[in-house]
RNA sequence: GCCCUGGUGGUGGAAUUGGUAGACACGCAGGACUUAAAAUCCUGUGAUCAGCAACGGUCGUGCGGGUUCAAUUCCCGCCUGGGGCACCA
C-alpha cells in the first residue's frame, strides 16, 4: 500500500462532511473553547499562500483543544460588504451581490482544498439580510445611548431625556459640546428640533460634520490609499477636502475602558503598545492666550493645549492649524496673500503626508499671542504640521524643548529663548523634564516636572486655563457614501433622524441602477428617489427611544427622507464573532444564555494590520452590549495572536528592446515601448546583465556582441533595459523555464532570445507584498494538488513562526512531503506489505515517544507550530532509524499528528483499528475516529536520564564534552572536570579563579 | 514624520528563563540501489587557517560600543527590511 494522499484526502474529507463531524453543539458537558479567525474579504483574486497561514494554525490548535476534551467551536464566514465589490461593478456592471456570492463560493472551495474543521453551519455572511438586521439593531442600541460619566457605561437615552426633565443636564456634561447648559425649565420649553439636536451631541452613534477626500472630476469621495500626493489614484485627478453630514460612534468615551480593559486580556505588548499610543491619552492643559491683531485685541482668544506648561516661558511663537476659525479673524492685510496660498496648498494634502513632510512649511498670520505672565508677544504662525482635530489644533512652540518646533524656529529665523540652561546645546532640542527651569521668571531654579503642577495652579487662579487629560483617538466615523453596505435605519424629517422600529428590521439594501455616486456626493442611494421618500408610520417609543413626535399623536401619513449613507466595512465585522454562537437565531442577534456559554472568544487568530481598527471597535461594541445588558463581558477577545503576513518573493527579468532606427534615435530619449523594434527582444540573465549594467549602451552592445556572436544584434548600436515582474510560478529559486517563459502571457515573449550563463537563466528577486499584478502569488490548490492537504498544512507551519512575516518559498514543500512518506512507510511499506505490528515497545522507543508528547504538546500549547513539525520529523528519524513498527508506539504518535495533518491521521489509525484486538478495545467496528481521540499523556519515567554530556568552557569558550552523572555534587563535578586531560591542557598550571558549575546545563572553568 | 516589528549558514529557520550557535528541513556535493529514471537510503556541508591524516586553532547571530565567568538573548548608539497611521479589508 502506498500514500496515495489524494484518495485518502477525498475520501477523509466527504466522511467528516456526512457524518457533520465539525457540528458543534451549543450545549454539552465539556469545557468550552471558542477559536476564531479573522474572517477574510472575499475578493475576487480568490486565496493565495498567504491567506491560510493564520487558518490552519487556528484549525491545528481547535483540533488540538478537541483531543483534550474541549467543546470547541470553530467557525468561519465572510466579511462580505466593502469597496473592491463596488469597484467592480462600476467598472463591469456585475451586481455586488453577484459577484460577492461567486468570490465566497471560490474562497470556499478552496478552503474545503485544505480540510478544515470548520463548523460550516454557523458560516455568516455581513451582507446578507438576516445578518445586517442585527447590525442595523445594534446600531439602534448605540444610537439611543449615551455614555454615562458618573457610571462610565453606556445607559438609556431615556435615562437622560428623563432627568434632563427634572433637573436639566447639570450632572452630564454634554461630550459633543461643553458649553451646552440649560435647565429642566429650559429642556421643557426648547422646541423638538433643539432637544434632538442637543440629544444628538449625546448619543453614542451621532450625525456630525466631517470631512472626505472629494474629487471633483470623477465626482466621488475616495479612499485614503485611493490619493496619492494630493490627486486622486485613478486619472490624477485633484483631491479636496469636501465637510459633508457624517455619523460617527462616540468612542472616545470608551477611551478610559479600552485602556484599562487591555490589563485583563493577552495581547501581545506590541498590540497593547499601539492600541495604547493609537488611543493616546497625555495629560496637560489648556491655556487661553490674549490675541493682539494690528490695533484690536481679543481676550484670551487663542487656546492652546500642551503636556508641557512648565514651558511657558520658554514660547517663542504660537503654531495654528490651517483650519482654525481664528485664522480669518486675525490674519493682517499684508499676511493676507501669503496666508490664502498657504492654506489652499494644505488643502490638497492628507493629514499624512503633513505630518510626514520633512520640509518644515508655514506661514506667518501678522498677529501675536500675549504671554500672560510676562506680557511677550509672540507671534502666530500657521502650519500644516498642526492637526485641526488633535488637542484644541493650536500649539505653544518651545524650541529649546522640543524638536520639531526646534526646526520651525531655525526655518523661519524665529530666535529661541533657553529654559533649560545647560540641558539646551543650542543645537537640538531636549525635552527632558528633569532641568531646573531658567529664565522662567517665578519659576527659575524649579525642576520643569515640578513646574507643571505649579503652572497649572497659576492659569487656574488667573482663571486662563486648566488642567486637561486628551486623547488622540478621535470619534470614529461611521458613514460611507457608498452603496455596498448596511443601510442605516434612519429616517429624516425636519433635521431630526428618527430611528426604525425594530419589526422595520432589517432596512434591505435597495436596488440601484447605477453605482455612482448621488448629486452632492452622497452615496448612490441618494439617486434612489422612490427609495428615499419614506413614511414615518408607526412610529412608536422604540425602546424606550425619544421620539417627542409620538407625543403628539399618531404620525400618521408623514413622510420623511431615508439616510442614505452606509456603514462602513467594519460594522459588520465589529460583532460577528457573536453571531457564530447562535447564527440562524431570527428573534435576537444571540441568545443571552448562549453568549452566557461560549463567553468571550478564547483564540483569535489574525494579522497586526488590525492592531487599532477593528480590534477597537470591536471591543467598543462589545463594552457597549455589555453595559446595555445584552451580553455578559465587556471584552471579546481573550488572547490575540498575531499571524505574521507572507510576502511574495518576486523574480524579475532583463528585457533587452532596441530602438528602431539607431540613427535618428538617442536612446535616451526612447521612451518605454515605442519606437522600438518590437521583433528584436532579448532577455539578458541576471548575472551578465549586472557585468553590463554600468556600461555605456554602445559598449553593452559591442561586449553582448564578442560574448553572444550567434545573436543577431549587428545592427543595432544602442539598446535599453527594462527590469519586468515574471511568473514565480515559472522560475525554479533562480532559473527561468525558458520554455515557460515563452508560452507565458499567451505567447507574448514566444520569440524572444535569451543571453544565458552556463546554459541557465537566472532571475533577480525582491521580497514585497503578495499580489497578482506582482505575479508572485503562490496557489494554495495546486501545492495541495500536487502534494496534499496534509503536507501543505505542515509546510505553511513548517516555514517559520506563526507570528512572524516570512517570503513563500515553495522548495522546502518536499521535505515535508517527505517525512510523511516516512511516517506512512512505519506502518506499510510498498516492498513488504504491512509492517506495523503489535510488538511490545522497549525502552528506547517509549523514550522517543514520550519525549515528542512532551514537546509536541508544549510547543502547540505555545504556538510554536514550527518546532512542533520539526520534532515530528525528529520522532519519525528516529523511530525509522530503530526500525520501530509497534502499534504502541506509532497509535498515540497518530493521535498526536491530528491536529497538523488530519487526512493521513485518520487514514493510518483506521488501519491499525480494524485488527480484531483493537476492535474490541474501541466498540463494535472500530469506527471510532481519530478526531476524538484522547490526547497521549506524556510520563516522564520513560525519559529520565542519569547523566549528561556537560560541555566544559575555559573562560566561556567550550573545549571539550565530558559525561557526569547528574546526581554528582558539585565538588565531585569539580574534581572531574579539573582531571580532565583536556582541560589540563588548557589550564596548564593557571590559578583557577572560578568554576561555575550549572546543574543539567555546563560548566565553566575561569582562569 | 509618528507608532509597532524583524535582521542568525547558499535558503527557511532552531536555541522556551543569560549557559554547547546553526536542531529540523531545503539546496548543493559525493556515494549505494537501478539497463535507465523516479523513489529510497548513506556520507559531507558556517567561514577561515594548518595538516598526508588524526587531534586542532581563529573568527562568526545587521554594524559599533557596554554589562557578565558566559550575550543570538540584557543595556546604549547606529544601519536596514516589513506592517500600521483613522474611507482598502
Amino acid at each position: 500500500m502506498e500514500y496515495n494522499f489524494r484518495i485518502i484526502e477525498k475520501k477523509w474529507q466527504e466522511h467528516w462532511k456526512a457524518i457533520g463531524a465539525y457540528k458543534v453543539s451549543n450545549e454539552s458537558n465539556k469545557p468550552k473553547y471558542y477559536v476564531l479567525d479573522m474572517f477574510p474579504y472575499p475578493s475576487g483574486a480568490g486565496l493565495h499562500v498567504g491567506h491560510p497561514l493564520g487558518y490552519i494554525a487556528s484549525d491545528i490548535y481547535s483540533r488540538f483543544k478537541r483531543l483534550k476534551g474541549f467543546n470547541v467551536l470553530h467557525p468561519m464566514g465572510y466579511d462580505a460588504f466593502g469597496l473592491p465589490a463596488e469597484q467592480y461593478a462600476i467598472e463591469h456592471g456585475v451586481h455586488p451581490a453577484t459577484s460577492t456570492a461567486q468570490n465566497i463560493a471560490n474562497f470556499r472551495k478552496q478552503l474545503d482544498n485544505i480540510g478544515f474543521s470548520y463548523d460550516w453551519d454557523r458560516e455568516v455572511r455581513t451582507c446578507e439580510p438576516g445578518y445586517y438586521k442585527w447590525t442595523q439593531w445594534i446600531f439602534l442600541q448605540l444610537f439611543n445611548s449615551y455614555f454615562d460619566r458618573l457610571t462610565l457605561k453606556a445607559e438609556s437615552l431615556t435615562l437622560l431625556i428623563n432627568e434632563f426633565e427634572q433637573i436639566g443636564n447639570g450632572k452630564h456634561e454634554c461630550p459633543g459640546d461643553p458649553t451646552i447648559k440649560f435647565s429642566a425649565a429650559q429642556w421643557n420649553a426648547f422646541s423638538e428640533k433643539a432637544q434632538q439636536d442637543i440629544l444628538m451631541q449625546y448619543r453614542l452613534a451621532f450625525c456630525g460634520i466631517g470631512e472626505v477626500n472629494w474629487c471633483d472630476a470623477l465626482g466621488t469621495v475616495l479612499a485614503n490609499d485611493e490619493v496619492v500626493n494630493g490627486v486622486s489614484e485613478r486619472g490624477g485627478h485633484p483631491v479636496v477636502k469636501k465637510k459633508l453630514r457624517q455619523w460617527y460612534l462616540r468612542i472616545t468615551e470608551y477611551a478610559d475602558r479600552l485602556l484599562s480593559g487591555l490589563e485583563t486580556i493577552e495581547f501581545s505588548d506590541a498590540m497593547k503598545e499601539m492600541q495604547t499610543n493609537w488611543i493616546g491619552k497625555s495629560y496637560g492643559a489648556e491655556i487661553a492666550f490674549s490675541v493682539v491683531h494690528g490695533p484690536s485685541t481679543i481676550e484670551h482668544g487663542l487656546t492652546v493645549y500642551t503636556t508641557r506648561p512648565d514651558t511657558i516661558f520658554g514660547v517663542d511663537f504660537m503654531v495654528v492649524a490651517p483650519e482654525h476659525e481664528l485664522i480669518s479673524q486675525i490674519t493682517t492685510d499684508e499676511q493676507k496673500t501669503a496666508v490664502d496660498e498657504y492654506i489652499s496648498y494644505v488643502k490638497s494634502r492628507s493629514d499624512r503626508e503633513r505630518q510626514a513632510e520633512k520640509k518644515i512649511s508655514g506661514c506667518f498670520t501678522g498677529a501675536y499671542a500675549v504671554n500672560p505672565f510676562n506680557g511677550r508677544q509672540i507671534p502666530i504662525w500657521i502650519s500644516e504640521y498642526v492637526l485641526a482635530g488633535y488637542g484644541t489644533g493650536a500649539i505653544m512652540g518651545v524650541p529649546c524643548g522640543d524638536e520639531r518646533d526646534h526646526k520651525f524656529a531655525q526655518q523661519f529665523n524665529i530666535s529661541i529663548t533657553n529654559i533649560i540652561g545647560n540641558f539646551y546645546n543650542g543645537v537640538d532640542a531636549n525635552p527632558t523634564k528633569e532641568a531646573k527651569l531658567t529664565n522662567s521668571d517665578f519659576l527659575d531654579g524649579v525642576v520643569m516636572r515640578d513646574a507643571i503642577g505649579i503652572v497649572n495652579e497659576k492659569l487656574v487662579e488667573m482663571r486662563i486655563g486648566k488642567k486637561k487629560v486628551n486623547y488622540k483617538m478621535r470619534d470614529a466615523a461611521f458613514s460611507r457614501q457608498r452603496y455596498w453596505g448596511e443601510p442605516f435605519p434612519i429616517i429624516w424629517k425636519d433635521g431630526i433622524a428618527y430611528p426604525l422600529n425594530e419589526n422595520e428590521l432589517p432596512l434591505l439594501l435597495p436596488e440601484v441602477e447605477s453605482y455612482g455616486p448621488g448629486p452632492e456626493g452622497e452615496g448612490p442611494l441618494a439617486n434612489l428617489k422612490d427609495w428615499i421618500e419614506a413614511p414615518l408610520v408607526n412610529l412608536q417609543d422604540w425602546q424606550g427611544a425619544p421620539l417627542s413626535i409620538n407625543r403628539k399623536g399618531p404620525a400618521v401619513s408623514q413622510t420623511g427622507m431615508r439616510e442614505t449613507n452606509t456603514m462602513p466595512g467594519y460594522a459588520g465585522s465589529s460583532w460577528y464573532f457573536l453571531r457564530y454562537m447562535d447564527p440562524h437565531n431570527s428573534s435576537t442577534f444571540c441568545d443571552r444564555k448562549v453568549s452566557d456559554y461560549w463567553n468571550q472568544v478564547d483564540l483569535y487568530i489574525g494579522g497586526t494590520e488590525h492592531a487599532v481598527g477593528h480590534l477597537l471597535y470591536s471591543r467598543m461594541w462589545t463594552k457597549a452590549l455589555y453595559d446595555l445588558g445584552h451580553i455578559g463581558f465587556d471584552e471579546p477577545f481573550r488572547k490575540l495572536l498575531n499571524q505574521g503576513m507572507i510576502q511574495g518573493s518576486s523574480r524579475f527579468v532583463h528585457r533587452m528592446t532596441f530602438p528602431v532606427s539607431v540613427d535618428t534615435l538617442v536612446a535616451s530619449v526612447v521612451s518605454k515601448g515605442e519606437n522600438v523594434d518590437t521583433k528584436k527582444t532579448i532577455f539578458i540573465s541576471d548575472g551578465i546583465f549586472n557585468d553590463i549594467k554600468n556600461l555605456s549602451p554602445f559598449d553593452q552592445i559591442q561586449t553582448l556582441k564578442k560574448a553572444e556572436p550567434v545573436l543577431d544584434i549587428s545592427n543595432y548600436s544602442t539598446t535599453f533595459f527594462t527590469t519586468l515582474h515574471v511568473d514565480v510560478n515559472i522560475v525554479d529559486g533562480l532559473e527561468l523555464d525558458v520554455e515557460a517563459f515563452k508560452k507565458w502571457k499567451n505567447g507574448e515573449y514566444a520569440d524572444a532570445e535569451f543571453i544565458l550563463e552556463n546554459d541557465k537563466y537566472i532571475c533577480c528577486s525582491e521580497v514585497e507584498k503578495m499580489s497578482k499584478s506582482k505575479f508572485n502569488t503562490v496557489n494554495p490548490d495546486e501545492l495541495v494538488n500536487k502534494f496534499g492537504a496534509d503536507t501543505f498544512r505542515m509546510y505553511e507551519m513548517f516555514l517559520g513562526p506563526v507570528d512572524q512575516s516570512k517570503p513563500w518559498d515553495t522548495k522546502g514543500i518536499e521535505g515535508v512531503h517527505r517525512f510523511l512518506k516516512k511516517l506512512w512507510r512505519l506502518f506499510f511499506d510498498e516492498m513488504k506489505g504491512q509492517v506495523w505490528n503489535e510488538g511490545k515497545a522497549n525502552d528506547a522507543e517509549l523514550k522517543i515517544l514520550h519525549r515528542a508528547i512532551k514537546k509536541i504538546e508544549e510547543d502547540t500549547e505555545r504556538f510554536s507550530f514550527n518546532t512542533a513539525v520539526s520534532t515530528f520529523m525528529i520522532c519519525v528519524n528516529e523511530l525509522a532509524d530503530l526500525k520501530c513498527n509497534k502499534r504502541e508506539i506509532l497509535e498515540p504518535l497518530l493521535i498526536m499528528l491530528t491536529p497538523y495533518a488530519p487526512h493521513i491521521a485518520e487514514e493510518l489509525f483506521q488501519q491499525i483499528s480494524a485488527t480484531p484486538l483493537f476492535a474490541e478495545q474501541r466498540g463494535a467496528g472500530g469506527e471510532s475516529s481519530v478526531l476524538d481521540a484522547s490526547f497521549p499523556v506524556f510520563e516522564e519515567k520513560y525519559t529520565i536520564e542519569s547523566s549528561k554530556e556537560y560541555p566544559v568552557s575555559i573562560n566561556g569558550k567550550v573545549r571539550t564534552n565530558i559525561n557526569i552523572a547528574l546526581d554528582a555534587t558539585p565538588e565531585q563535578v569539580q574534581e572531574i572536570a579539573l582531571s580532565n586531560a583536556v582541560i589540563k591542557k588548557w589550564v596548564e598550571g593557571n590559578p583557577i579563579k572560578k568554576f561555575i558549575f550549572v546543574k543539567g546545563k555546563m560548566i565553566n572553568v575561569v582562569i
